[in-house]
RNA sequence: UCCGGAGUAGCUCAGUGGUAGAGCGAUCGGCUGUUAACCGAUUGGUCGUAGGUUCGAGUCCUACCUCCGGAGCCA
């Protein structure tokens, strides 16, 4: 514990405030803390309490500064919230209820002050999200916000270990790229050329071939047709990284740039990629019941009681599979009256969606081998001519969660759809090459990462639980 | 993009044609081993913007902007 005793010295040992509250450092010892105040109070009897938070848990640290410290007068009754701070102080029990430890403050440096307490935007009160959306460069400071980040990191380890535990490698799929069809929604297109001043080809349109890449580029909507020719030579592979998409989107469950987890697994077919996608969502969530039970049952209290038994029910109960078609009919038999009629056919509604994993089975379902007219050309068909193998899984209290299929892998097959729906098979020359060479049964999945950390805490917004959410209208900080 | 709702003090809201309010915050004081403390005082607003109706508009009308919810699209 060598420079302790100079407060001057204090920040190259400072200890992590979950430590402290966590009884790594015993009573009596002496440490050194910082970060940002909370709250402070005062007491006649000569001391004041001052709260500090520095993001390591969800609780803040009391520290207890007695008025015959040096520096009272001066520091201790100026601290406000967000100030940030710096104490020295040695670990006690409690005197109050509240928390087991406290901080018997030695020596409190001011690191950072608050310039005017009347216009920091984080009062100590409880804010709307509206609000701290407002303010997205400081709302990490609070609670709820410091426990959703801390739940995404959790989510994100435990996504890259459950993958790496099983053999599967990381592939950084491109960001851009110039596959324009890939059909899943509108795209941000990425260019050098000046806007006002476009170059043109001689029948007017924009010369493309002057562009940065000398093609017409965007962001990447999905990294699995780039991820599936590392699965067809690795074998087990993923995707995790952020994903774009130019949908003039306003909904509480859509962003413009989010993070997806797509992996793909060679040799497999669809059954194989529905036991992929229960036990990789049950490895995630068991790791955040086990390393999180702070910010959990902060989410528990104050955002969606629900929220740790709903978890709870997940890792421990087996998934139905159901067909599509099954499905369809279990609901046309319900007698329930939806907004939209279930249909052969048509996609399922939300409404049909919750119904089935909430009131049907009252677990996670995955729904199987949808008519092909509403999904993707690279679908493996079925032998029925009129599915293909595609999947849903879908959660009580969120509906859909996980989206996949196993790819068709014959050549002619494959053709014969990009042919059917229109698309520029010249596009897809280097997809369609995995089928001529050694080709091989695969399958895969995508996951939107903010909706499962909406499942996992009950937020009801998903610009709540990104760090810097962007969509329409909303590129701020 | 479509449908619905909402913009009033730093924040959360009340105010339904006649002199702009409360709680919280902040500031000051009191009290207390205190817990987003408690008690008192002070501070605080071109009522989203622009037009219009009216003797008079926060309130009624029109347009626009922003936000929220639902739908569609999807992850």
């Amino acid at each position: 514990m060598r420079g302790l005793l100079n407060p001057r010295a204090m920040s190259k040992e400072a200890t992590r405030i979950v430590e402290v509250l966590r009884g790594a450092q015993p009573v009596g010892a002496e440490v050194v803390i910082e970060g940002w105040v909370r709250t402070r109070r005062d007491s006649k009897a000569g001391l004041s309490f001052v709260n500090v938070h520095d993001g390591s848990c969800f609780d803040a640290i009391q520290v207890v500064a007695a008025s015959d410290l040096a520096e009272y007068e001066e520091v201790v009754l100026a601290l406000g919230a967000g100030c940030a701070v710096r104490v020295r102080g040695s670990v006690v029990p409690s005197q109050g209820k509240g928390q087991s430890v406290e901080l018997k403050a030695l020596a409190i440096e001011l690191v950072g002050d608050v310039e005017s307490p009347e216009t920091y935007p984080m009062q100590p009160k409880r804010h709307s999200m509206e609000y701290l959306r407002e303010v997205g460069h400081l709302r990490p400071r609070t609670n709820v916000i410091g426990a959703v980040t801390r739940v995404r990191h959790t989510l994100s380890q435990a996504v890259h270990r459950f993958f790496h535990e099983r053999g599967f490698y990381w592939i950084h799929t491109p960001i851009i790229t110039a596959s324009d069809a890939e059909g899943a929604g509108q795209m941000f297109r990425v260019s050098t050329l000046d806007l006002a001043n476009l170059p043109r080809t001689k029948d007017g349109a924009v010369d493309f071939d002057q562009d940065f890449f000398g093609k017409e580029s965007f962001l990447t909507v999905s990294g699995q047709l780039n991820v599936e020719t590392y699965c067809c030579a690795l074998s087990k592979v993923y995707t995790f990284g952020p994903t774009f998409r130019a949908e003039n989107s306003n909904t509480r469950r859509h962003l413009a740039e989010f993070w997806m987890i797509e992996p793909e697994i060679a040799f497999a077919d669809l059954a194989d990629d529905v036991a992929l996608a229960e036990d990789f969502l049950k490895s995630i969530f068991r790791a955040l019941l086990d390393e999180r039970d702070d910010d959990l049952r902060f989410f528990a209290s104050f955002v969606d009681k629900e929220c740790i038994t709903r978890l709870e029910k997940l890792v421990e109960s087996d998934f139905e599979r159901m067909s599509y078609t099954e499905a369809v009919e279990r609901l046309q038999k319900s007698g329930k009256k939806f907004e939209f009629e279930p249909r052969w056919g048509a996609d399922l509604q939300s409404e049909h969606e919750r119904y089935l994993t909430e009131e049907v089975v009252g677990r996670p379902i995955a729904v199987l081998d949808y008519p092909k007219d509403i999904k993707a050309f690279y679908m493996r068909q079925n032998d029925d001519g009129k599915t293909v193998a595609a999947m849903d899984v879908l959660a009580p209290g969120i509906g859909e969660i996980i989206g996949g299929s196993q790819r068709e892998e014959r050549l002619d097959r494959l053709d014969a759809r990009i042919d059917e729906m229109g698309l520029p098979k010249d596009h897809y020359d280097w997809y369609r090459d995995l089928r001529r060479y050694g080709t091989v049964p695969h399958a895969g999945f995508g996951l939107g990462f903010e909706r499962a950390i909406l499942y996992a805490t009950g937020m009801e917004n998903i610009r709540d639980v990104i760090p810097f959410p962007r969509a329409p209208r909303q590129i701020d900080f």
